[in-house]
DNA sequence: TGCGAAAAATGAAACGTTTCATATAGAAGG
DNA sequence: CCTTCTATATGAAACGTTTCATTTTTCGCA
C-alpha cells in the first residue's frame, strides 16, 4: 500500500502527548491548560509538525477568518492601490482575502457576492456598479463608493468636497471658464457627487462651467469631438478642465496634446484619484487624492464589526490636493 | 428564543424533497439520478434556496477550488497586472483566489506559504524573492520568474531574449555606447538574466556596455551619482541606457530630465514589462513587453495540473519589443 | 486525615458534506 | 410466477475540528 502521507491531526498530537482531544484544543487556541500539558502538547506539536485544519475549524465555528473583496478589476491602479491597502489592514489583523473582480458588470457582481456568501466568508467588502445589489442579512457587508441606504454602510472619500476644491483650484490658478467631464451614468454612485461639488464651487466664485457626461459605453471619441466643438481659430473655449479620474484626465491630455494645445499654457487639467502611476513615483497628473489608506483601515475596521454600526451610515473622509504639473500650481 | 435562521442544509433539501441525502448530493454534484428524484430535489433547493457549504465539502473532500496568489505587492503595475490575468484564469475555471502580500520579504513570504497549505488551497502561484523557499510535496507549487530547480515548475518571459532584444533595438537606433541599470542582487532571479542577454548582445554587436547593479536597499540617488559621474561638459557618455524594469527606467528619466537631458534625443532609455500607466493606454516609454496574459493562462494551468509536469521545467515564454517614446523608433 | 469546592481534563456529539457498502425496485429471462 | 441481474437509492460512517456535560484532580481547611 503506498499511502499518501496525510497531515497529522488534533487526534494524533492527543496521542502523541498523552492528552485527550479538548486538551490539544485549548492549547492550539490558546486558552489555558495546565503547564505540563501544555509542555506535552506544544512538543508533540512540534514533532509531527501539526497545522490546524481551516477547513475543519471553520465548519465547526462557522467563522473563517476570510474577507472577500471586490472591485471591477486590478488594471486600474486606484483599484489594485486600494486593494493591496485593504489586504495589509486584513493581513495585520490575521484575515485572508478572497479577491474578486466584477468587471464592471453587475450581474456577475451579484453571482459573485452569492459566491461569497456561499464560500462562508465572515464579510465583503464591495465596490459596486450594481445599484441594485441585494446582499444576504447574514453576512457583513461595506459598501465603497456607493451609498445603498438601508442598513448598509459605506466609505467614500468626500466626493462633494473633492469637487468643490478641484473648482477652487482652477479658479485660484486663473482659470474663467471650465468644463466637467465624466464617463458613464451611475447615478446613485458617490463619485458622482464630485460634479455636484464642482458645480456648486464654479456657482460660488462666478465660473461658467460646461458639463459633458457621456453614456456608459461610449468610445472616448465623444469627448474629442466635444472639444473640437468648443475649438476655434486655435484656441480651446475652456482655460481648465476637471476629469472625474485620472484615468479620464490622462486621456484628455492626450487628447488636448494631439489637438496641439499645451497643459497646463493653453489649458489646466485636473483629474480625481491621486494615482501614482509606479505606485510610488510623482503624481503625472494634478489630482484630488482620495485617502487610500483611510478608506481601506476604515472599510476593514467596519467590515469586522471593531466599530459596530447601528443606523445606515455613510462615512466621508477627506480629500486633498495634489498638484502633478497639469495645472499651473 | 430568538433564534438566529440557519442556512438550510443538504438534510434538510432532502426532507423537503422526501428523499436520501445521498441522493441530494449527487444532484448538487450533477451525478445522474432518476428523473423524477432530480425534478424533487432541484424544486426543494430552490424553495429552501439552498447552497452547498464549501467548508463541509472542502473538510470532506480535500478539494477547495481555491488557488493561493503570492506577489510582492498590487502597487507595482506590473504585478497587479499579472494578478489581474492570474484571477481571470482562475474565475474562467471555476476557482478562488486568496490574494497574499509578501513585501519583499523573505521570511514572510515562508509563512505566508505555511499559511496557505494549512488554509488546504489546491495549489500556489508565487513570484517569489526567497531563494530558498521551502515547500511542502503535498501542495502543486507554481514559481514565477525564479527557477527552482528539484520538480517545482517555473514559468517566465523570455529574459535573455528580452536582453538581446534591448541591446539590438538601442543599436539599431544608432546608439554606440550604452549602460545597463539594476537595482538588487537577487541572484537566482530568472530576470537577472536581462543583464546576460543585454551584455551578449552588446557584445555580439560590439558596442561597449557599462553595467550599474547596486545592492538590494541603496537609494535611487545612487543611480544619480552614477549618472553624474558619466556626465561631462554638458554631455552623457552613454547614448543608451538599459533599465531591468519600467519602474525603475521611469525614475531614471526623472533623474536625466533633472540633469537637463532630453530623452530620446539626448540619450534613449528602454525598459523592461510593458506597463501601460492607467492600464489599457498607451506605453509611457519604450519596453520590452513582457507577456502577462501568458504568463498567468501557463501558470493557472500548471497548477491546476491540466498540464502535468514530470520533470524540472522552466517555461520560457516569448516577448516583444514596445515603442514608447524614449527611443527613436 | 478527610471532606467539599473549585479547577482542570476528558471524550462524545455535532458541524454539513462525501462515499461506500447495503438495500431496493424494476426488468428480463426461463 | 419466480429467479437473477442491473440500476438506482439509501443511510451510516468519516473528514478534523469545537464545545459542553461529566469525570477526575487539586487543594484549602477543619
Amino acid at each position: 500500500m503506498n499511502q499518501t502521507k496525510t497531515s497529522p491531526t488534533m487526534k494524533d498530537v492527543a496521542q502523541e502527548a498523552g492528552v485527550s482531544l479538548g486538551t490539544v484544543s485549548k492549547v492550539v487556541n490558546g486558552i489555558s491548560v495546565g503547564e505540563e500539558y501544555y509542555r506535552r502538547v506544544q512538543a508533540a506539536i512540534e514533532k509531527l509538525d501539526y497545522r490546524i485544519n481551516s477547513y475543519a475549524k471553520g465548519l465547526k465555528s462557522n467563522k473563517t477568518f476570510t474577507i472577500a473583496v471586490m472591485v471591477p478589476n486590478l488594471i486600474n491602479p486606484f483599484f489594485s492601490q486600494l486593494v493591496d491597502a485593504i489586504n495589509r489592514e486584513l493581513a495585520a489583523k490575521n484575515y485572508r482575502m478572497l479577491f474578486y473582480a466584477t468587471d464592471y458588470d453587475p450581474k456577475l457582481e451579484q453571482r459573485l457576492v452569492q459566491l461569497a456568501e456561499q464560500q462562508k466568508v465572515d464579510g465583503i467588502i464591495c465596490l459596486s456598479y450594481n445599484p441594485e445589489l441585494k446582499v444576504s442579512e447574514g453576512v457583513p457587508f461595506v459598501s465603497i463608493d456607493r451609498y445603498f441606504g438601508g442598513n448598509i454602510p459605506c466609505v467614500s472619500a468626500d466626493n462633494y468636497g473633492g469637487g468643490r476644491l478641484a473648482a477652487e483650484k482652477l479658479a485660484e490658478n486663473g482659470c474663467r471658464n471650465v468644463a466637467f467631464m465624466r464617463v458613464g451614468s451611475h447615478l446613485t454612485n458617490e463619485p458622482n457627487k464630485r460634479k455636484d461639488g464642482f458645480v456648486s464651487g464654479c456657482e460660488a466664485l462666478g465660473i461658467p462651467c460646461t458639463l459633458k457626461i457621456t453614456g456608459d459605453d461610449t468610445p472616448i471619441s465623444v469627448f474629442e469631438d466635444f472639444l473640437r466643438e468648443h475649438f476655434r481659430d486655435g484656441k480651446l473655449e475652456f482655460d481648465g478642465i476637471f476629469c472625474v479620474t485620472d484615468y479620464l484626465a490622462h486621456q484628455i491630455i492626450g487628447i488636448l496634446s494631439s489637438m496641439g494645445l499645451q497643459v497646463p499654457e493653453d489649458v489646466q487639467v485636473i483629474g480625481f484619484d491621486g494615482i501614482r502611476a509606479f505606485g510610488d513615483q510623482e503624481l503625472t497628473c494634478s489630482t484630488i487624492i482620495q485617502p487610500i489608506e483611510a478608506i481601506a483601515s476604515s472599510c476593514v475596521e467596519m467590515v469586522l464589526g471593531t466599530q459596530l454600526i447601528k443606523a445606515p451610515s455613510l462615512l466621508c473622509l477627506p480629500i486633498s490636493y495634489g498638484f502633478g504639473g497639469t495645472t499651473k500650481a
